[in-house]
DNA sequence: CGATTCTGTCAACATGACGTCGATGACGCT
DNA sequence: AGCGTCATCGACGTCATGTTGACAGAATCG
């Protein structure tokens, strides 16, 4: 009755995200069935929204019982939040690499690349994090944590590049890379639930990386330093 | 056990969008409790999710049971549907209006005013139906024929711009339209439903506007004809 | 090695939302 | 007076969720 949504985001999220986590070695058993019901939790969502699969079909999926499923997770938005909160570490990784590229062209191109990559591979999960959004506090805040980070990163990019004249004044730093960072968020979504209208597969890159250039320096060809 | 999306939707939206409709005359308290469901409806939205919200909520709200609620919709979603019809609607109009001016720029600003306006006044409406395009293929098909009516208009007036000249050539039209188009969808609800990273209420406008007259022109100030 | 704690399991239950069925007034019309 | 349509609701069946309590085997400890 008391299993609030942070309590499951904080125990969720410590048994996956950290690798130190103080868990007492498993029969052996235990991690597999925890690690089958994300798995059946992932193929599942490739066909049907997390609406609609029920409990009993992740319990079945791994093997076990309803009842028995709750041994492992408190809901089967907790189940998505794990999932989620790997995706997430992943595009956070990727994203770090592409800013060590030095030519801000390149790290605009790279960095969305990572992005797109990621999200690519995973969509089902993708998909399912952006719907549950509105109903589960947990997934909220774990994605705007991670939108936080992006934008936090855009912004002092824009930040520098206008300092040393290369992009453009304007609007506050801030509010641009909000909105440049919604765009990529809203148009890969769209393309990858094949939500029309959407922007095919292959132009999705290019069309991105035009619009952060041009909205931040005026031009896709800024001045190198 | 076969009132499907399809007729729901025609139904609904017949009665609601098209002020020629055949319905009977009703006892003058049909109309009414149609109205005071779908009232109730707006005003519970303000405060909680669609999938917060019960059937018997609705119901009683409106002063019937739950039962008799399901002489007048078929379900909340359908609800849902009747009230962004009209939203749809309203914005719809607001976009014409702004087409009207001759400037591009104007054109771009204007338009943007009049979907902010829409959405910012019934962001209720807004928010669920968002959610709710995850799980009824009814919204999303209405959501996604607006957008592809904004993205149509968008995509000519770019080719325009082109023809002429005054915009940079670049990716394809329709795709840089789809960017544009689903930024503003994202910002826009990200700011309304007070979801951070957010842009202030106060800088959307100028925010969008400078994304857009850069994508397309490279410059806010564009050459005007 | 026996007692005890911990891990993993499930049948059965309680709850709450949903959608449907059938019965029942209340009009308006003929 | 009689008939049909409008509007209403009580009661039901179904389905998913989350909880309880009891049970078996493994690990641990004295």
């Amino acid at each position: 009755m008391l299993y609030g949504w942070a309590v499951v985001a904080t125990e969720s999220r410590s048994s996956t995200a950290s690798p130190s986590r103080g868990r007492r070695v498993r029969k052996v058993n235990g991690d597999d069935r925890e690690r089958a019901i994300l798995e059946t939790a992932e193929r599942l969502l490739q066909a049907r929204s997390l609406h609609e699969i029920s409990v009993d079909d992740l319990a079945r999926g791994a093997g076990i019982s309803r009842p028995t499923f709750y041994f492992y997770f408190a809901s089967k938005e907790a189940v998505l939040l794990t999932l989620l909160d790997r995706l997430v570490e992943e595009a956070r990784r990727g994203v770090a690499l592409a800013l060590l590229a030095h030519d801000p062209p390149g790290v605009v191109r790279q960095g969305l690349e990572a992005i797109h990559e990621t999200f690519r591979e995973h969509r089902a999960v993708a998909s399912a994090a952006a719907s549950a959004r509105a109903s589960s506090p947990a997934v909220r805040e774990l994605w705007a944590r991670v939108m936080e980070s992006f934008v936090a990163e855009t912004t002092a990019a824009i930040e520098a590049e206008r300092a040393r004249g290369a992009a453009l004044p304007g609007v506050p730093p801030r509010a641009l890379a909000i909105a440049l960072n919604r765009m990529n968020e809203r148009v890969l979504q769209a393309t990858f639930e094949d939500d029309a209208p959407a922007i095919a597969e292959d132009g999705i890159l290019d069309t991105l990386v035009e619009v952060w250039l041009r909205a931040i320096y005026g031009t896709t060809t800024p001045p190198h330093d």
